[in-house]
DNA sequence: CCTAACGTTGACGTTAACGTAAACTTGGCA
DNA sequence: TGCCAAGTTTACGTTAACGTCAACGTTAGG
């Protein structure tokens, strides 16, 4: 039922994200990644790269790599234990709050930016009046 | 013209933003605050405390001190120098394209964590269907 | 006059997230 | 067979953003 269950390596996906094999190793020497090993060399599969995209999603929007970590447990929560699976909602309920606060500081820096902007502009043409004059 | 022009201390800023003295002095150190002095103390401007506002919404959107020390400058342009102000137009798309990512990020975020919750709330029921039957 | 609270300037310590370099193994191929 | 490219481990270096003293000035109160 898995479609597309291909597998990388380390410097395939490095190159298509753009980072470095470093880091890739760095994120699992922190435990947000656990590939197969071919002896020695590490092999990828579709659902690590699925996670390598929301670590960097989650660098992006400016979280650490332990918040990162934190949701990735949350796809593939321990089924079997209730206690754990309310206080996974929980947390989820908590990231969702924060990603509100950020969204609101989004919009708000957009509208601010938009400002700025308009007074750079309307600077511009005054300077242009003036000199044309 | 000015309303409110009052002054506050370092604690005082300290305390109303949660934050300790040393974080405000260290944004001086790096440029971002240029406070008054009354003899070795300093003091704070309302501009000031607003620049400060703009620091911390910068920390929560994950941006750098030095990032945010660009939009801070994108408040009180060089209104002399039209090449500047033409250079700082184009700072400002940037940043703004960059912020439609990261607000895309977030709803993609968010929509996921939707999902996840909803599986987590459903394993739950599950669970006790299966053991109340 | 003493000290308590608040401020100051160094200076060194700490954590996260990698960068960089050295030294080694291993599969493929001319 | 010999070597190169790609992989590995180990270890030390680096930058950002403060934390944490230490040592000192100053001002209002008892």
């Amino acid at each position: 039922m898995t479609s597309k269950s291909r597998s990388f390596s380390i410097s395939q996906l490095a190159e298509e994200f753009g980072i470095t094999t470093r880091a890739i190793r760095f994120y699992e020497e922190k435990g947000l990644l656990q590939p197969k090993r071919n002896g020695q060399t590490r092999i990828y599969s579709a659902a690590d790269r699925v996670k390598l995209i929301l670590i960097l999603r989650g660098k992006r929007l400016g979280l650490s790599l332990e918040e990162s970590k934190d949701i990735i447990e949350m796809y593939h929560p321990d089924q079997d234990n209730s206690q754990q699976l309310q206080t996974l909602i929980d947390k989820i309920r908590e990231k969702r709050e924060h990603l509100k606060t950020q969204l609101e500081d989004l919009r708000t820096m957009m509208r601010e930016l938009d400002e700025a902007e308009a007074r750079c502009a309307d600077a511009l043409t005054t300077m242009k009046i003036v000199t044309t004059s």
